[in-house]
DNA sequence: GTCTATATAAGGATAGAC
DNA sequence: GTCTATCCTTATATAGAC
């Protein structure tokens, strides 16, 4: 693993952990154990390494994603696995919410450039559900539904990270797995 | 109105448009249209400031659920005002996402001490719609259904925001208020 | 590639004149 | 109450030695 990607991978978790704008490159230079001068011989600013955060997570995901595909379950139990990234994450989630959710409402705050990429992770998401969604034979809908679910595993995200409730996430998991067989036609 | 209460109401405004961290007191100052020097006169510390916008946001909230009771409509009425605030509010959720949702997950991680504060705005809507609920005439599951309800418009203001999308937000709205009125016994 | 040293700016906070 | 001036710290960023 190269020094680059020990920062980026460093950025990343301090990005969740501390949100983007609290995290000084002084943070992330201390987390690899590289000098701040050092650092700017890999990225020369913080939007740079911003935009090599979400392209790795990006690619994280879409590998995540593949993953599943390629174990060709039925599309209810892929639906499944993606609501239960809720309890598997369930302790990361309880202190710093969806990692997807609160950087793209911090870079909508901030007016950030890199919004547009941060998003592409939300599509990316959406766009899969809504293939499982019409695999399960719901084409005429299937866009809606993923977003109803990726709403709904955000809230969730979001209320669990305010509340630190378990039962919650537990609860709320159950409603959205009925909630999808109810969907087979 | 006390110069106190203008720099309240325009924190309130940048804290949310732009976030907590990102908002100094500059900016603050300059929508005031005071100096500097002048604003650690009315609050010491940027601690200090924001308890005074939560409370400001908690006061504000309470006046809007009080209101809302004494027009004493039936609970299904009540439940669907709230519904609609993701209507009502639609333009400033597009742009900043929900003022509560998005504060709470600020100040996690940050870790910053006022979060109980911040989170006793969602304790205020979570209690009133449990309220709606038992008078609905679900008592045994009034908290677990105003969860349910609180996470979903969270998650419809994370996803509205990601998206800038109205006609998601009028079908969520829709599919929320049909729940709702499911519920009755 | 990695370091130290340094430039430059911004943010939080204080002192003291008016 | 309001201002200017100032201090301290942190943060982004660069230069140049090794």
């Amino acid at each position: 693993m190269s020094k680059r990607d020990d920062i980026v991978t460093a950025a990343d978790r301090l990005f969740y952990e501390q949100g983007f704008e609290a995290t000084s490159f002084a943070d992330i230079a201390g987390a690899v154990g590289i000098s701040r001068g050092n650092f700017y011989y890999h990225f020369k600013t913080k939007d740079e390494i911003l935009d090599a955060v979400i392209a790795a997570r990006l690619r994280d995901r879409k590998t995540l994603l593949s993953d599943w595909d390629m174990q060709d379950g039925d599309p209810l139990s892929n639906i499944r696995r993606f609501i239960d990234i809720l309890i598997v994450n369930g302790d990361k989630i309880k202190h710093f919410g969806c990692p997807l959710g609160t950087l793209s409402s911090e870079l909508a705050k901030l007016n950030h450039p890199a919004q547009k990429d941060a998003n592409a992770l939300f599509t990316l998401f959406r766009d899969w559900l809504s293939q499982q969604f019409s695999a399960l034979g719901c084409a005429d809908k299937s866009d809606e539904l993923a977003m109803h679910l990726l709403a709904r595993s955000q809230g969730v995200a979001t209320l669990a990270n305010a509340f630190r409730d378990d039962a919650f996430i537990r609860q709320e998991v159950e409603d959205m797995a009925q909630w999808a067989a109810d969907q087979i036609p």
